[in-house]
DNA sequence: TTCCAGGGTAAGC
DNA sequence: GCTTACCATGGA
């Protein structure tokens, strides 16, 4: 599959927005609407087997709008350091129940335990390797969530995973829904907030103007646009909604990657003080 | 040992 | 409406 745009698997991957991918080679495997599926790449061009072409397509989101945003982003001359450094980060367009687990999960927590704690889930619940129900983490036990990893979490997840399942909270449904809607629809559920919800939204939901904030973004805005002073969530949000509208959440994910890895210049005053 | 992690909840004001 | 203590877990 040849692409416009660059992009860069492991980043996009393996970067914090997707929790199930691993290396394997040159390739990465994981699985995209529940089937097994290998992905490759080479330059610009990204091979894959055992999904369909427009399942891949839309799983990473090649797609015509995403040229215009990469520019539009890049005449930000304090956010163009960061995009250059990492060419290629995308934002996927993932199922939004696993998206949903992942991220509740993932509140005060860091990447490398939610991974942990997602595959274990999937050991233990899932079918012949596949992302589990809501249905059967509904049914699973709060004992048995615990020995997954899930600590505190384990009844917020018990307890959104049957509102899933009941069809209180339709998630397909929310996809491409104006952002303020679909973060209140989120809401409902046990152990997501504004963050998780915001996290969902821009990962599974197309909601592209979702700005996550979390403990990251909140150095990296402070370290780059406010004088190296950290304000509130509520303030950075509006901020970033007012600078880069439509475009926030590829921003934001670049502001994410770049502070995590000490990329583009972001992060730099802190790391130096640190 | 203490701090930290892609925060949320509930209590207190 | 807005702050604050608490929360399981494990790596640094």
């Amino acid at each position: 599959m040849k692409l416009a745009g660059p992009i860069d698997l492991a980043h996009s991957l393996q970067g914090g927005q997707a929790f199930t991918w691993h290396r394997d080679g040159d390739s990465f495997a994981g699985r995209i609407d529940g089937q097994p599926v290998a992905l490759a790449q080479s330059g610009h061009d990204i091979a894959f087997r055992g999904a369909p072409k427009k399942a891949v397509a839309s799983y990473l989101r090649i797609e015509p709008a995403d040229a215009a945003r990469r520019e539009r982003l890049l005449r930000d001359p304090t956010l163009a350091p960061a995009m250059r450094a990492l060419p290629g980060l995308r934002l996927l367009r993932q199922d939004p129940w696993e998206t949903t687990v992942a991220f509740l999960t993932s509140a005060n927590n860091n990447v490398l335990r939610i991974e942990g704690i997602v595959k274990a889930l999937v050991a233990r619940f899932g079918e012949a390797g596949a992302f589990p129900s809501p249905e059967r983490l509904a049914r699973a036990s709060e004992a048995q969530l615990r020995a997954c990893g899930l600590g505190y979490r384990a009844p917020f997840l018990r307890a959104s995973a049957r509102l899933v399942a009941r069809g209180d909270v339709d998630l397909v449904s929310l996809r491409g829904a104006p952002r303020d809607e679909v973060r209140g629809s989120l809401l409902a559920l046990p152990g997501v907030g504004p963050k998780v919800a915001d996290c969902i939204a821009l990962f599974s939901l197309d909601v592209d103007d979702a700005f996550p904030v979390d403990r990251w973004i909140l150095r990296a805005m402070a370290d780059t646009y406010f004088e190296g002073k950290e304000r509130k969530p509520r303030e950075v949000e509006a901020f970033a909604r007012e600078r880069w509208g439509h475009d926030a959440g590829l921003a934001q994910q670049y502001l994410f990657h770049a502070v995590r890895l000490r990329a583009g210049g972001v992060g730099v005053r802190r790391v130096l003080s640190a």
